[in-house]
DNA sequence: GACATATGTAACCTTTCGGTTACTATATTG
DNA sequence: CAATATAGTAACCGAAAGGTTACATATGTC
């Protein structure tokens, strides 16, 4: 069971890789969309498309249902707690802490 | 230089998908290494732990001094920062986030 | 200068990745 | 039931990733 969440987790970092899915995820955060929707973000084909939702929902990072003839996909963010604590290990290591990360979102941030 | 940086940005996500390469920059939280001690705890070959330490030097995520015949290697986490911003977008569709984080530390100020 | 140590580099191989086109499957609609 | 719309699947392809072995390149030491 650690074993499966351990690969879990290793397959969020790989899906998040990809600048497409991250652009996928990106979308899908203001709303469902049907693939086609999300499709016509892009200009690679549909079918590369839903080959990235594939593996996106394969980590579970995308919930989809089914609407008539469309596929509805949403954003399921949890997966990526993963990411967020293994982050955790690493904000001692870049220097200035809290006070920093202040004035790098007001500075940065968005 | 916007897109240099969202460059960059890409290019630590890529660096910190592939698992060896998280490993390696697990060990070197617990400090400096040399590229031999780095090696000698993974079974792939040193030249194979030599390529992947060319790739997180460069994205910053690794900085290396020489001593003598050996390079020690020095972990900075600075790079990382991209990925936590990234994160920052999605923790609010998962509930705990990194805004009470920000109002944390607005509020309290240190 | 010869030699040992530590590491980078080159050439090569296999697997995976991301993409395409063509086809299939399912559901709605006339 | 025929026709249409939406999306998944299969087969294939080129490029990139990650690994190996063999060799090159400093650096310190005798």
């Amino acid at each position: 069971m650690v074993t499966h969440k351990r690969a879990q987790s290793a397959a969020v970092f790989r899906a998040i890789a990809d600048p497409t899915r991250r652009e996928i995820l990106g979308l899908l955060r203001r709303g469902p969309h049907t693939v086609g929707a999300i499709a016509a973000n892009f200009r690679t084909s549909r079918p590369a498309i839903s080959k990235h939702l594939r593996l996106l929902r394969s980590v579970g990072l995308v919930a989809t249902t089914q609407d008539g003839t469309a596929r509805v996909c949403e954003l399921n963010a949890r997966p990526l707690r993963a990411v967020r604590e293994w982050l955790g290990d690493y904000e001692a290591f870049w220097g200035e802490s809290l006070r920093s990360l202040k004035r790098y979102v007001e500075e940065d941030g968005r």
